[in-house]
DNA sequence: GCCCGCACTGACCGAACGGTCAGGCAGACT
DNA sequence: AGTCTGCCTGACCGTTCGGTCAGTGCGGGC
């Protein structure tokens, strides 16, 4: 039996929950009562409800800035592998956090406070199309990252049996679609 | 100046703020203030909250069965490309309704009601990959039917712009994945 | 023994929620 | 004039929400 702190037993059970039955659907009443206490308890570790949401998924966003960061230092031509395995590593890392942030994503898309997060976004698009200039690529890659996003969410394959998929899928879309431009309808 | 029933303001209404707050996130009362009549009135239109989601869902779920219903009569040959041209099509033509189904979709996914719902994705996901029997190839099709369902909700270019940039993208992924499978690494 | 800080709690708060209900009101029919 | 029906409403209900607060128990340093 291992010794777990109050406060970290509280992020487990919140992540799980957050995750079932989404961030509004989940009370810190529910919470508390599977971590076994008060919810008063958890409004003294945490100052408030969405204070447990960020701490939650600050790790996950640590990454995913990290791993944009590093991209934006690779040429043009080079960019795209590393982006779509580090895409999906991520993912399939914080499967739960995944979850948890497309599901705040409809009520706190329009705060203020998510404004820095647009222009992340669309740097690891253009990772994933190499920079091509084609809207066109852009679409595709909106599609690969939000798909490859969803899939991880609710499934509960090994990470070692869907992430070789999950990057062939992508390399064959992406890839295949920003060096030959020949094949248009 | 046209003349709009009481009770189709209220779906109009409902569709927006829902697609916008999310269905947990949008109270009667939002509704009915924008609407311009009152909390008791929504609940006189439609027995609960539940209600309104039901009927905004009811035209974009009849498509989306008839449409499986239609691949299904399909040999495995030639099912793929209407059935991407198909979906395609349903979720341009049902952008909010789609939004509105992903934001429910946790919250409800658990329910019995929902039982009945899981075979019929399983169909889609099939014809998507020519009832192929790799799971790699379920996988890309999970993840092209996520993403572009995905794509379509905040997206607000016109739909003729996106649909053979769509199109284009599922049929790399995925005609491309189920055809030749000697590209294994 | 005393005190202090940390972890924690029961009781409580105002606000908002979905939903109920008796009744008002305008127009059509008898 | 009377009545019936469909649309609509204000007032209200019980519940649940996130959050506050005074206070309790306790282990450790002095």
């Amino acid at each position: 039996m291992v010794r777990v702190s109050t406060r970290d037993e509280i992020l487990r059970v919140a992540a799980e929950r957050f995750a079932r039955s989404g961030y509004k659907g989940t009370s810190l009443q529910d919470i508390a009562v599977e971590v076994g206490c008060s919810k008063a308890t958890l409004l003294y570790h945490f100052a408030h409800k969405e204070s447990i949401l960020q701490t939650l998924i600050a790790p996950a966003a640590r990454d995913l800035s990290d791993l944009i960061a590093r991209l934006d230092t690779l040429g043009d031509a080079e960019v795209q592998t590393p982006a779509i395995e580090g895409f999906v590593d991520l993912v399939l890392r914080y499967r739960r956090e995944v979850a948890l942030i497309q599901d705040v994503i409809p009520q706190f898309q329009h705060e203020p406070a998510f404004e820095p997060v647009r222009p992340l976004t669309a740097r690891l698009c253009a990772a994933f199309t190499g920079r091509s200039a084609d809207p066109a690529h852009d679409i595709a890659a909106e599609v690969l990252l939000g798909g490859i996003a969803g899939l991880v969410i609710d499934d509960d394959r090994a990470a070692a049996d869907v992430r070789p998929a999950l990057i062939r899928v992508a390399r064959r879309a992406l890839i295949a679609a920003s060096h030959d431009d020949d094949d248009k309808d």
